[in-house]
DNA sequence: TGAATTTAGATGCATTTGCATATAAATATG
DNA sequence: CATATTTATATGCAAATGCATCTAAATTCA
């Protein structure tokens, strides 16, 4: 949406700049994810969430975590598995249920973008805005959404 | 991308809320264009500018004020104008160029969505932050994006 | 227990995206 | 002036998205 701009009551200026940083943030981090064979932010979310999970989790959960739509998930995981980055079984315990888990490239990948990732965020974030300014953004994005 | 999480290096503690608050009004945003009729920011920006333009725009003078792609733009204006709401015509001065204006009911959409947008935006920034914390939500946020 | 309901995922279909390339008009060059 | 190049826009095609719906397994409950 570009400029993001709307019909000018200035009540709402800060629009435009979060419309900004979200897309400069995100090609950025989207370049750097590439480069290591991931498509988008939420492929590697994935990756990241089944990484940190103590078990497999299923379409269902990941799905939870990621705030993905059902589909979505469904879709993400066919895409993961076509390049070997994860894998699905049927669960033991629920015959509907899918249980997916990282795959040894999986892993290696994931731990690669995440780096590349961090990197981008920090070139961002931490690297033009001083550790209270950081605090007070993030306080002020969080009224802002939510709900 | 969800939780938009990183590897957990805190430097960037702030994406995660900046991706929240993004979607978050975008999506009430585009609920509110939804109703009336427009498909995405995306539509509501480029008829914001043909309004906002003394003359008809080309598709190229539109691209470059909503920072859509080239392809992005064409088909914008496609869908735009099967549904009415602007015009493409062969431009006078160079026959390569089109020139995109705004029909009646293109004026009315704009100016009834425009009025919806605005409300989801004070319902999102002025309703919830202060003048001095908006203003200070903008600086930081253009420090982030840029460059 | 057997039929109805709910839950977990998958998928057909239409639309939308992205990339690369095509078309066509204008401009530059020899 | 004729050809090559550049500029403005459109489009074919493959992949991705969204919606609605489907299948199959589990659960409810009469």
């Amino acid at each position: 949406m570009g400029n993001a701009q709307v019909a000018d009551g200035d009540s709402a200026r800060a629009w435009p700049a979060l419309v900004r940083a979200y897309q400069d943030v995100r090609r950025d981090a989207e370049a750097a994810l590439r480069r290591h064979g991931l498509k988008s932010l939420e492929e590697y979310d994935a990756l990241l969430e089944l990484r940190r999970a103590v078990r497999p989790l299923s379409l269902s959960e990941l799905e939870a975590e990621t705030l993905l739509r059902q589909y979505q998930t469904s879709r993400l995981v066919d895409r993961l598995e076509a390049r070997g980055l994860v894998e699905r079984t049927v669960a033991p315990a629920d015959g509907r249920s899918r249980l997916v888990t990282l795959t040894k490239a999986g892993r290696l990948t994931q731990k690669a973008a995440g780096r590349a990732y961090a990197e981008v965020l920090d070139n961002r974030f931490a690297e033009r805005l001083a550790g209270d300014e950081l605090a007070m953004l993030r306080r002020l994005l969080l009224r802002v959404g939510a709900d």
